[in-house]
DNA sequence: TTGTTACCTAACAATCAGTGGTAATTATGG
DNA sequence: CCATAATTACCACTGATTGTTAGGTAACAA
């Protein structure tokens, strides 16, 4: 996405007025990388607005996603994740534990269909998502402090995985 | 996922219980490619079952998911759903209007992450989601003025869900 | 500066997929 | 046979997201 800057001369260019709950916003988005839900970024702006609502803060992600700054995420974490990154096409690593999303640049140029392959369907860009663990919850996972059952079962215990509720 | 025969000797070498509501939705699933969400398996369930509960099919997926007899699809279209083709390995193609889903059979060999871009995530089989429009939906949407944009502009303003009714 | 109008908040209801409980009944399989 | 799992109807609940209302504020064009 554009800058904070850049943001609110779009907003004016197309109507919608700017606002300082909007700019929070846009502030709290710029450079961020952990693909934060809509509760992360309520929580983020309340930060700095504190009376900022939840129900706005859906208003401005909705809107930036409409004006493609932003794009809205659905890989399974049960809910939507938003990415500022829009400039750089690239894919995703998730992880199947705690749920985070990092951004893969790497880019595969191999990835097309051969046309009798497609079904009749128009298709869009590729989107590879990588399921794994992510180093934390790795390391976490083989913390020795923290299998107090020897040889425990292999799912890792209590998996409560932030999987589509 | 194995044949509803060869999956009422599996359920019950688990210690599960074959029932009829179970059978029934073994059968409903058999060879069906069109990725039913729960509510459409618990449809086409009580054709042959009139009084199985939605709560019977949930439990009987999930059974047949950790058995790893289907697998569990949560790929944006607003509910999870569930393919029994688990011993070909495949990808999907989406439709962004109408939600349907559709195997795509292509192999991508290289498709791996160099070990740099991985930043320490353990990974698992890479997942690549086409979206586009499917057949029906190409041809329903009879907007004469919609020229191609190849490559256009970014407004990926298409985000709806396509949630049935 | 002013007036129109979009925007914001609070509070609450609703939706939708899915889970959980209960109690009563059914039926599987040792 | 019979213990016990499974099923059913019913209803409440979670969690993400949307909608509604009403009153107040603030953006921005004139």
């Amino acid at each position: 996405m554009q800058t904070p800057e850049e943001l609110t001369a779009r907003f004016r260019a197309t109507g919608r007025k700017v606002t300082a709950q909007r700019q929070c916003v846009f502030r709290v988005l710029q450079g961020d990388e952990s693909h934060p839900s809509a509760e992360a970024v309520h929580a983020a702006a309340r930060r700095q607005v504190e009376t900022i609502s939840l129900k706005t803060v859906y208003q401005t992600l909705h809107d930036l996603t409409e004006l493609g700054e932003i794009a809205a995420l659905d890989i399974g974490t049960g809910m939507v994740r938003f990415d500022p990154n829009v400039e750089e096409p690239h894919h995703h690593l998730v992880c199947r534990v705690c749920g985070k999303v990092s951004d893969l640049v790497v880019d595969f140029p191999e990835l097309s269909v051969p046309e009798r392959a497609t079904q009749g369907f128009e298709l869009g860009a590729p989107e590879v998502v990588f399921r794994g663990r992510c180093p934390e919850c790795r390391s976490r996972s083989t913390d020795p402090s923290v299998g107090s059952t020897p040889g425990g079962s292999p799912t890792g215990g209590e998996r409560d995985a932030p999987t589509s509720p």
